[in-house]
DNA sequence: TTTAGTAGCTTTGTATTGCAAAGTGCTTTT
DNA sequence: AAAAGCACTTTGCAATACAAAGCTACTAAA
């Protein structure tokens, strides 16, 4: 396999992969808090949210605070260990091309 | 500074990531080994190979094997240092994103 | 009760990118 | 002389990325 064969393409994108990260380290998150910490256009973080999703990387819980409606996002086991796969994949990347 | 705004724009293509990898470790690589170790088109391979070079992450040697020519292509004290930042910022993304 | 605001989207439109395929000029091999 | 390889450039298309605007369903303020 070549060094770069094993990269997941989902990946590639600086946006999702942020959300990946956060998503690593807290259970649970809501879309405006994700769209503060990456500091995006909340339609273009929808639109990434939603590739996330397709992919069963991260699921959605639509619920309530009070009779607000909130949101929050949280990873799959897929997803997780999509995102781990992909991380080994660059260190064997950056380690060990020779 | 969000979680994704130190990583390098330039480096989201796993082709050119794995440009930068290779020349990470290998002095002066050929046009056509990285063809045959990223398994990539020549054409693809020729316009990231621009991109980073307009970058100046990598320089060009064209030269010549007897009469034949031989373009091998190394990796810049500024590439080193924006590929070795990128990745820093990959790993405090992930490790510190609270 | 009008007005304004927020959350979480979808839709629209544009600009950028990625890529394969074909073409180019040279050289080497058969 | 024909075929093939090297290192590209050009062409053209399809897939993204993104901002901006619109939209729904609410809540809160005036």
């Amino acid at each position: 396999m070549n060094p770069i064969g094993n990269l997941n393409k989902i990946f590639e994108s600086r946006i999702r992969l942020g959300v990946m990260s956060i998503l690593m380290v807290n259970s649970e998150v809501n879309f405006n808090d994700l769209k503060q910490m990456l500091e995006v256009t909340d339609g273009n973080l929808a639109s990434h949210l939603n590739t996330l999703e397709e992919n069963g990387y991260i699921k959605v819980y639509k619920g309530f605070i009070g009779r607000k409606t909130n949101t929050t996002y949280a990873i799959t086991t897929s997803g997780e260990k999509a995102f781990k796969g992909h991380l080994t994949a660059l260190e064997h990347m950056i380690r060990f091309t020779k």
